[in-house]
DNA sequence: CGCCGTATTGAAGTCTTTCAACGGACGTGG
DNA sequence: CCACGTCCGTTGAAAGACTTCAATACGGCG
């Protein structure tokens, strides 16, 4: 247990919805901390409760989500190994936190770590950098539920968890899935039954096969990265264009 | 002009869409800032561009965007008098800042910022709640583009806007709309022809009356936030429900 | 006063949702 | 070790919401 912990800590990540980066010095923070286990759906804390602490996410996989007042449920972001959660609360947490599997994550007191932060000229832009990424993150999400229709929001979503997991040293091009199709779904805003026959269109395509419930198999990447719809990430070129391309409809 | 600027100035925002809080010591930062000028239209900055300034908005409107590789357009936000732009940003502007009508900032350099936030007990906080508020901001939008739907999502809008009015000093339940419908419809993630439709649906059952283009009359508020589906915003009960109620379906 | 850009309205089309049934995997218990 | 039940995922068909295409109307500005 205490070796398997030791290899996911060493694991980081990058662009990924919420908020992961490569690992930073904000985990040290973390170190002396005892580590606390969840087990799956064991919610980790309430959208509303006094936001008392920040979490370091070891291992697993958590899943934040608002709930509406009539029930509709909406997941903002998965979080990962070595990312850290909470940094951007303000007195209350602004959503719900849940374990998707089994989670082991480190915590550290709000009030220590505001202490810590102002105590370092070290700590404060690797902050400042954590929650601009946060903000980068839910500007490509809002972009992605804005004009993406299903295939490029699916896509989107599993070309970023590849990028994940090769990241955290994958020797395959397999991206695993621990949450079910409705946590997907409610991420990328769609059904359960869109995400399902999406994915199967995928199949079909030879863009991807499963493998086994949890996991998809990337067969082609590039094609992926095409449907996805994000390009080239906004080049030099289409900038100069767009002024006379403003007459563009939406979608 | 100057009276004019100094009346915008005190006023203050909470809850918009992308980081307008009451006035807080951050102003005061900028104010032996010279004032700058944009005339509609005018960009005041490129996403991709080396982010070298951080702006107070004095008086106007700005729209904040992304744009898609096809072209697509995606807003954001909308930032007026008294926000402060460009706080959550890397190394590079995550998106484009273009002036809706006549706009006056001030404006500081990212280095002086910093340098003022690193010696400063006091700002520090200010910093960090701005950047709370932009990300609990960013998610209430994911929620609506998640799971609203047209008329929800207009009167979410709506409801926002006139709230800033009525902080703005609005006598009357009179919204200004100083943005164009297709910047409402990019903002919204639907179409000029959905926003235009919705509006009048709205206006036949009463709750708004046209008031020129640019501006709407509020005349049913608590109509207007109970199509906004926020309901009460997440209170106690459904808290405790909420375990039960875990096979609600998405949408 | 007339023009041009913006907004409204109508009709058809498309994508996603909804409703419904089936299939398959996993875990428990016999 | 297999049987069975349950949960999750897949697939099909119909309905609905929004988009798209197209024409018309409004309103500000020269």
């Amino acid at each position: 247990m205490f070796a398997q912990a030791a290899t996911t800590k060493s694991a980081f990540a990058r662009q990924a919805p919420v908020s992961s980066q490569r690992r930073d010095c904000l985990h040290t923070l973390f170190a002396k901390q005892p580590v606390e286990h969840l087990s799956a759906a064991q919610i980790l804390f309430f959208q509303g409760d006094a936001a008392a602490s920040i979490f370091e996410i070891v291992q697993g996989t958590l899943r934040i989500m608002r709930i509406l007042p009539d029930g509709r449920r909406v997941i903002t972001g998965f979080l990962h190994a070595g990312d850290i959660l909470g940094i951007s609360f303000k007195s209350q947490y602004i959503y719900s936190a849940e374990a998707i599997n089994d989670v082991v994550i480190r915590r550290l007191s709000r009030k220590a770590f505001e202490k810590e932060v102002a105590s370092s000229d070290e700590l404060r832009p690797a902050v400042f950098k954590r929650m601009s990424d946060e903000m980068a993150a839910a500007q490509d999400q809002m972009v992605l539920l804005s004009t993406k229709n299903a295939e490029e929001r699916l896509c989107s979503f599993l070309l970023v968890e590849l990028q994940r997991a090769l990241r955290m040293g994958a020797r395959e091009a397999v991206v695993p899935l621990p949450m079910t199709r409705l946590d997907i779904a409610d991420y990328l805003g769609l059904t359960i039954e869109t995400v399902s026959r999406t994915m199967t269109k995928l199949a079909n395509k030879g863009v991807l096969a499963a493998s086994g419930r949890h996991a998809v198999k990337i067969l082609r990447r590039t094609l992926l990265a095409q449907l996805a719809g994000d390009g080239d990430e906004w080049d030099e070129d289409r900038r100069s264009a767009y002024g006379s391309a403003e007459e563009r409809r939406a979608h």
